[in-house]
DNA sequence: TCTGGGGTCCTAGGACCC
DNA sequence: TCTGGGGTCCTAGGACCC
């Protein structure tokens, strides 16, 4: 047995803790670059705002209909997320946290009214940290994920379902009749693992509801779709196929990304963008404990704007494996430099490391330069120990270390120059 | 002017090997 | 000139999630 614990809006309930007289009006909070909506309160959905929606398309509402936008502050969310998460976990046994926003909980071995205990530790949640929650319980993770869709669509349109499921929706009390008449009621592309794409395939077969989608043979769907979509048939159908994950697996591929304010055409410019993202790849590599084998680093131009398209990435692999800022910003320096060209408004690049270990592999390599090894593990780690303290970005690369990596990769000779800068100007007075 | 930033898994097809 | 089957590895692309 499952329970999922589903913020609501989490974003926008966050800024709400703080900021209690945005309660009752549209709230809607903007990605990066103020880009597009990522969250949405109840009174901006029912304004018809669409997840993603971009914000030069829906500014008319912020007059019209008293909409108010804010930047996204993820340290914030981040921080909320914990304290959720902690008085969460009260639930039951064990606890997968999915998302920042939502976790599972694993109910083995839990007896009593598992409905009326989610109802308590929903309102713990909601008195502690202010931040409003769903819940839905079922048989398998796929159940728990239908049962808080219900949950939370009980409580916000009312009449979708019954109110007596709003806030906590316990699929495994229910008759097996009320539950097909629940999964009757709802599309089959709310069940989670079925996305746009194979919903409308669905569609075209007369697959519309939950209920269809749960009555079909498994060998069937393997057939004639994948094995993604017959575990979700099994999972539906109350037979678990995915099982909870108490430890975060560590991540196989990191990325930083990011879609520029304004487009970007020069290589400077892109470079010192690129050194960015490989930098605070780097950090997260390291977080984990981990080494990467290979970078990849890409840029393109705005898929959304008319003008001559480019799009181009290159993979490039590291001699050895490695955690470090210098080499690994060094490598997107040089992949950069390789499919760079003039004359295109480039919208968004990134740097992503792929082909990642555990630092504990390559002792023997780390071990071939001893002394030179070790000093630069204690630079790294001084680094990571300045930003976490003093805030991300105070100390970084400087171009003054990428040229002269450019120089070990026998690429831009030309300019010699001294070690690398840090911002000093930028450092907090640290008080003894 | 202005359209997010992360991730995961699966599949198909090609290269290569025996 | 024609002709087999099976296995592995890699990559690109699609689909999904929040």
């Amino acid at each position: 047995m499952f329970a999922l614990i589903d913020a609501s809006n989490f974003y926008v309930s966050c800024e709400r803790v703080f900021r209690p007289s945005l309660n009752g009006g549209p709230v809607i909070v903007l990605s990066s670059n103020d880009g597009c909506a990522i969250a949405r309160s109840n009174e901006a959905k029912a304004l018809g705002i669409k997840m993603g929606a971009p914000w030069f398309q829906i500014k008319h509402l912020e007059h019209a209909a008293g909409l108010v936008a804010l930047s996204a502050n993820f340290a914030l969310y981040g921080d909320m997320s914990n304290r959720m998460m902690s008085v969460a976990a009260g639930l039951g046994p064990t606890q997968e946290i999915y998302s920042i926003d939502e976790s599972f909980i694993g109910l083995e071995g839990m007896c009593g009214d598992l409905t009326r205990r989610s109802h308590a530790i929903r309102a713990r949640i909601l008195q502690w940290t202010g931040i409003p929650c769903g819940v839905g319980i079922g048989a398998t993770k796929t159940l728990a994920k239908m049962g808080n869709h219900i949950a939370k669509s009980a409580e916000r349109k009312p009449g979708s379902y019954p109110e007596s499921l709003a806030i906590v929706c316990n699929l495994a009390t229910l008759a097996p009749s009320d539950q097909d008449a629940l999964f009757a009621a709802t599309d089959v592309s709310d069940v989670w693992g079925v996305g746009r794409r194979i919903g409308q395939q669905l569609n075209a077969v007369g697959v519309k509801t939950v209920l269809d989608l749960a009555r079909l043979s498994p060998s069937v769907v393997r057939s004639s779709w994948s094995v993604m979509l017959e575990r979700t048939v099994r999972e539906l159908q109350g037979e678990p196929c995915i099982s909870l994950e108490e430890a975060p697996a560590a991540k196989q591929q990191i990325a930083c990304t990011r879609s520029f304010g304004h487009p970007i055409t020069d290589l400077p410019a892109l470079t010192e963008a690129v050194s960015e993202f490989a930098s605070r790849a780097a950090q997260k590599l390291r977080r984990q404990s981990g080494l990467a084998g290979q970078l990849l680093v890409f840029a393109h131009t705005s898929p959304f704007r008319p003008g001559p398209r480019f799009s181009r990435s290159i993979v490039v692999p590291l001699r050895r494996p490695t955690a470090d800022t210098r080499l690994l910003v060094h490598a997107a320096v040089m992949g950069i430099n390789q499919i760079y060209q003039p004359g295109f408004q480039l919208s968004k690049a990134g740097v992503m490391l792929l082909d990642l270990m555990p630092d504990t592999v390559c002792q023997g390599e780390l071990n071939f330069e001893p002394e030179d090894a070790k000093d630069k593990t204690r630079l790294m780690i001084a680094f990571d120990a300045i930003n976490d303290r003093f805030g991300r970005g105070t100390i970084h690369i400087g171009s003054a270390g990428v040229q002269d990596a450019n120089r070990s990769w026998g690429m831009r000779q030309e300019r010699l120059t001294p070690q690398y800068t840090t911002k000093w100007s930028d450092l907090p007075v640290v008080r003894a």
